[in-house]
DNA sequence: ATGATTTTTTAGCAATTGCTAAAAGGAATC
DNA sequence: GATTCCTTTTAGCAATTGCTAAAAAATCAT
């Protein structure tokens, strides 16, 4: 569990105790490419963190289904800051590749909140990383031109190219994909 | 101070102990229609909460101004989500109409933070609030025509339309305002 | 009111992006 | 190696939106 006592560090120092309090309430699990590992994620009761692997959130909008995050590595995803029903229809998050992850369930995630001021610290500066992002993907979307957009994303997460269909990326750009082939193109 | 007392409660429930805490720190003041109330966002030393009239903040892109917020009555603005350099150039808030804030200095909320956990909590919500807004926004903007945008946006305030110049609602949509008058002309 | 300034609309044209369908390329299976 | 399935590219056309410049409308100050 090093690796994401890490990462937890490195937004906010944590003292012993409360390290081990969330020690305590971890889970760890390997699951296979392919897999879904949240099937709804409004409904989803546990927080995960991506230790090693690579997940896709992807939701259906007219009936195509749309990439709305990757996550590598060192990223978190679930109810924390994503359990809202803003999405229409089914939002799953499948594994796109052989996937160790770290599991925290809502409840005793709850419990450590309550418990522990501290760790609603983190979880407050893990919501003000979020809105960082987010801000950068709205500024991206309003003013960067679908080229742009793909060069910004090549150059920021150059494996994932490798790693994702251009499908999917293309749809987590928000552009076509016959769009974004032509971009390729030149 | 009341006003603001309850815009917090109905996020979180506050102690009465907080709650003066809070009062404590408070100031209010009154601005007049076009002053500046924040020059520089991103250094901005300030949280404000506006219990009567309409901000506006604004930044410059390619010499253009672009409008990314319209702060209504009963809205908060300041360093408690939005203290991040991500605009280049000058990041401001005017004000579009006479204008009454409640402001609490970063540094008192800092302390506040520290000192009483459920005012912690509250800054998570707070902050969590925002990335719920966010994501609708990131929707509309990636799925959403101009035309959509914007009867949406009338839809949702309808009395900013009275308040706002249209070009600024443009800019705030995203749009040429060229494109949004057309589109007001259907 | 009158003139000046700002805001909004209109017009014409250009660039970007989306859509559908088909072809080409790759990967997996038998 | 052939077949099948899935991904990616290509082609042609349509729709949306942006841009510039000018006209019209509204607002403001004197």
């Amino acid at each position: 569990m090093k690796q994401f006592l890490d990462y937890l560090h490195k937004i906010t120092p944590l003292s012993a105790d409360a390290q081990a309090a969330i020690v305590a309430k971890l889970q760890k699990a390997a699951y296979s490419k392919g897999e879904v590992l949240i099937k709804e994620l409004s409904k989803c009761e546990h927080l995960f963190f991506i230790e090693k692997g690579l997940a896709r959130a992807y939701y259906f909008k007219q009936g195509k289904e749309i990439t709305d995050w990757f996550g590598l590595e060192n990223s978190v995803i679930g109810p924390v800051v994503r359990h809202f029903p803003t999405k229409t229809g089914m939002h799953s998050v499948e594994l796109l590749e052989d996937t160790v992850v770290i599991s925290i369930s809502f409840y005793d995630l709850q419990e450590l909140y309550d418990k522990y001021h501290e760790i609603e610290r983190l979880g407050r500066m893990i919501a003000i990383q979020t809105i960082l992002s987010m801000q950068q993907k709205i500024d991206s979307m309003q003013f960067l031109t679908a080229k742009q957009r793909y060069h910004d994303f090549v150059k920021a997460y150059p494996s994932l190219l490798q790693r994702v269909s251009l499908g999917d990326i293309a749809s987590y750009l928000g552009m076509n994909q016959v769009t974004m082939s032509r971009i390729r193109k030149i």
